[in-house]
DNA sequence: CTGAAAGCGCTTACAG
DNA sequence: CTGAAAGCGCTTACAG
């Protein structure tokens, strides 16, 4: 990484020199195209030679001369969920439009993966960045986690949250209402399908909009007189998701709807799990997901399952930084935008 | 863009000076942790103050000096289209790996935005970039795309194509041997599936490596004194499969296979649009693709195809890259990975 | 209308 | 063992 310079590349003072002026000229008729201070004769002789010297100024020495550089950083956990790429695309195209480029950086679901991309974003010295975090595995995890927000935000850094947020606001977020969300699907499946024993499936680690996925879930079977089975799932490697699946069946249970409240990858893999069990999906067991992910409509059966707006997520998230970075005011330090219930083939009305 | 620099931001000054000694000393210790001319009690100071405040490198400032940026483009066609994040994944972890980070561009299939996109690249001094070309509708984009690859190099910057390349080398590229993977499937059909009328979907825009899939198939057809039937279809917007998928049926036509030779995208519009005429795949018609997206094993029925090593395409491209990178010489100029045909329920033999 | 000069935050010879 | 100084490629007051 530290070889040395490439051989070629155009720098202004070539420019200048093959137009026969000062850097200080040249510079100006790239920059202030509208100024008067340069003859008519004198432009015209820049142009030609950026034309034909293909001069593009190096951003790096503009930074140093106080730009702000159009650079931007998108963490995210997964790029292989499809959820990811439909937020980034909101993200970039928007970060395009707007004249930012971004960098965008998988961690993996590893919060060291987002300890190092931090530090390359802080020597970059990037105008902001939008983070998704990781799903971390423990209490600890999301500890890091915060202190590398806050890292970012002590650089000087303007930070915005999307997607997973947190209950303790250290720094603007963009998502969903996620205990509507999940009240929502629960008292569909408790009113259109007639479903009683529905069975929530959340990860071990309970980030916070897992939790309120969980009060929604909670207060939706409590309003209709029912029992709450909430069951903790590995929603990473989906280990024990079988295992899980058969205690719904155990003993006289019988639990008639599952919802999968961590992600629609969750439940296709409920599904499928379903299937290997020699359970019907729907007629055995309805099952609904989180996210719409474009495969939800796709697997067969379709998924029903909570819409959250990918696309727009990340194009909100964009220009809130925008805002930010431009020191303008955020009406809103926290935008939840709208969800929405989708009915496909996963679940069924009781008979 | 252009506003006011922020106000902190931590600069090896204010390190030098909590520690009390000169700028020099504290870059040195700060980069050259071997060296002996710092002594232990100074070294300790530094090493403090950085932790202290925090500090890190403004990377504008070394690329200044003359380090070679650490950052790479990538340029991609659509994000949303399931090969890409898989290759995007083999790119980035390998670049992150090796030290890099890359920034994503997301043309959308415009050469335009490319153009854009170059300018930015070049202006950044970005180390290397690996492309993607978009899927040029004619003639006139595809030396448009050309000639921004040429302006890339001859600004100093390496260049490597991948998946889409081109008879004309004007830099190394990576995909796989599109002539031999179109012959290996078509023979399949013909060997294992028994079928005789078998029709090839290309898109209008011949690129190269569409050309050779192709020739591919043409060859194998002739191989076995069958009659080639090449259609050419709007792969991008799918507008007129429904048109052309009719036309495997006018007159005594009867075709049994259809090999889309575009895309899994493409193949996967086409199962949908048998849906829409009535017919039933594979029994009626059987359906190939190209590439083996993640998609093409959940669909129903699920998609016999060609499989396309994308993580490794994306990560053979980033090794490249980077040798390019340090002048170290490339074994090979142009590296074509091995690929499979994967056969699933959308094909069957013919009885 | 145009140019010489300072300075952005670093690194690296060069002195001491 | 340590520091003063030059210079990387630009932009922007400041002179003329």
């Amino acid at each position: 990484m530290t070889s040395r310079k490439k051989a070629s590349t155009v720098k202004l003072e070539d420019v200048a020199k093959r137009a026969k002026v000062s850097i200080a000229t040249a510079s100006i008729v790239i920059n202030t195209p509208e100024s008067k201070r340069v003859s008519e004769p004198t432009r015209k002789r820049v142009l030609e030679a950026v034309e034909a010297l293909n001069y593009r100024p190096a951003s790096y020495a503009q930074q140093m001369r106080g730009k702000n550089p159009a650079i931007l950083g998108l963490i995210i956990p997964d790029l292989m969920n499809q959820f990811y790429p439909e937020v980034t695309c909101g993200f970039s195209d928007t970060a395009n439009q707007l004249g930012y480029n971004v960098i965008l950086l998988n961690s993996r679901n590893e919060v060291a993966q987002e300890e190092f991309f931090t530090d390359t974003l802080i020597s970059m010295r990037v105008a902001g960045v939008a983070i998704c975090g990781a799903n971390s595995e423990n209490q600890e995890e999301s500890q890091r986690e915060k202190a590398l927000v806050k890292r970012l935000i002590s650089q000087g850094i303007s930070v915005v949250r999307l997607d997973r947020y947190d209950d303790d606001p250290i720094c603007p977020y963009v998502g969903i209402d996620n205990y509507q969300a999940s009240f929502c699907m629960t008292e569909q499946l408790i009113l259109e399908g007639g479903h009683k024993k529905i069975a929530l499936f959340v990860p071990y680690q309970r980030v916070y909009i897992q939790e309120e996925r969980c009060r929604g879930y909670r207060d939706a079977m409590e309003k209709y007189g029912l029992l709450p089975s909430i069951f903790e799932t590995d929603q990473i490697h989906f280990t024990d998701i079988n295992e899980k699946m058969k205690a719904l069946f155990l003993g006289n249970q019988r639990f008639t709807a599952l919802f999968n409240a961590a992600s629609d990858i969750g439940a296709i893999e409920c599904i499928k799990q379903a299937a290997s069990l020699g359970l019907r999906v729907p007629q055995d067991l309805s099952i609904a997901g989180f996210d719409d992910i474009y495969l939800a409509n796709i697997v067969n059966p379709s998924l029903t399952t909570i819409c959250q707006p990918k696309y727009d997520i990340g194009k909100t998230a964009m220009q809130m930084l925008a805002r930010m970075i431009s020191n303008e005011d955020l009406e809103e330090k926290n935008i939840l935008l709208p969800f929405h219930y989708i009915k496909r083939n996963s679940t069924i009305a009781m008979e």
